[in-house]
DNA sequence: AACTATTTATAAGA
DNA sequence: TTCTTATAAATAGTT
């Protein structure tokens, strides 16, 4: 615009970018500040330089232009979707909350804590409800057991059926060889009681432990911790 | 300032201002416009007119410019402040669905559910706790039973003594009259029969329910199913 | 950063 | 608001 004007486009010369940028953003924030004065007008002017750097002008100041901004987009992002979704979580961290502690109370009177509110109506729901769950894991409890002895019945056959083949092997090889000891094939009594033992179904190991323990390990205290800070705080 | 230079001094004259504010204001968006496009910068300005009325210019959008002022001015309100604002909620939001989604798990196995995955050892202290929470339960509705007994053996008792009282007024009463019914103050068979149960506990009523249903009254289903929506949203 | 030739911006008036 | 015009300001290119 002096000296042989210039066309509007970006300067190739990173030297002269740099000049001419540190002249207009000069003019440019005195032009601003001159109208804010002039005009009685509130004007925020922020600018970055290519190389990341801030200048800014803020008649009063930025935060307050830039909320006055905001107020004035109702539908602006800046604002309004934070406020949304501020709202929203809020609403979902109480709902939440709330539930826990539903799920809270309701945990504490399956371990039978905390019954005192309940009326007798509740609590025979509450017994139902216990004898029902106790009925179940006692019947996977055994069925555990069933399908580990079914696996160890398995073994024991396989080992006998070896047993036998190996017996057979061995007397071939022994006539081959003219043994001297008699005694050498007959059945030991190891030999013996194992094929008994393999013919019927192995006794059920009860080994209850001593006595009942209120914590379960698939519900650790840590959590149960946070949990009541949570809902507090 | 031109044909007579002017002083920066807010102009008195409202139609002056108004001309200034135009011609200025129009100045100021060109020149921030240009010496974005000639020096690659991001600029955002925004001016309001002593009326109230917004003018603005973003060589980008002013929310991206809005956005990167906040984030270069950390102590800033207008962003710093709600953005950590969500991450706290949207982390206790995770950290709650977390917590909902293992006490639900609980739950379930409590109630004799999902113990597939449970070993022998968990399936023991499981018993042991449902075990616990069951003995915990009728002694709590033993202890229910009780209380009513013995307020119905209070009562039973204060009727009697009335009844009591009440016989002595009427020989009193019918001395004074010259009764004429013999029978009139012997005990009736009923009036032995109720003396002989308050002496005693009244026999345990076990109205226990046909068949378990479960479903707890203080687990509402429709909670749960929120649970499972938030959850998995 | 300073100089200066010019272009731009704009105050005042219409 | 827009146009005109005289003139102040801004600034591109050079030193």
């Amino acid at each position: 615009m002096v000296k042989g004007k210039i066309a509007i486009r970006k300067i190739n010369c990173s030297k002269s970018r740099q000049v001419t940028f540190f002249k207009r953003r000069t003019g440019l924030l005195k032009k601003a500040k001159e109208l804010s004065i002039l005009c009685d007008a509130e004007i925020g002017v922020i600018i970055f330089s290519c190389t990341g750097k801030l200048y800014d002008y803020a008649s009063t100041s930025m935060n307050s232009v830039i909320e006055r901004y905001n107020k004035m987009k109702q539908d602006n992002q800046q604002q309004s979707i934070t406020a949304a979704a501020i709202q929203f979580l809020q609403t979902e961290t109480e709902s939440l909350n709330q539930q826990l502690r539903c799920l809270q109370e309701c945990n504490r009177r399956l371990m039978g804590e905390e019954l005192s509110k309940l009326g007798l109506e509740d609590l025979k729901n509450l017994e139902n409800v216990l004898e029902m769950g106790l009925k179940n894991v006692r019947s996977r409890k055994d069925q555990i057991h069933m399908e580990e002895m079914r696996e160890l019945k398995r073994k024991v056959d396989d080992v006998e059926q070896e047993n036998v083949q190996l017996r057979k092997k061995l007397r071939v090889v022994g006539r081959d060889h003219r043994e001297s000891d008699g005694e050498f094939f007959a059945e030991t009594s190891c030999n013996k009681e194992r094929s008994k033992m393999s013919s019927q179904a192995i006794p059920y190991e009860d080994d209850m432990p001593e006595r009942i323990v209120l914590q379960l390990s698939l519900q650790p205290k840590p959590y149960l911790l946070d949990v009541q800070k949570a809902a507090s705080g």
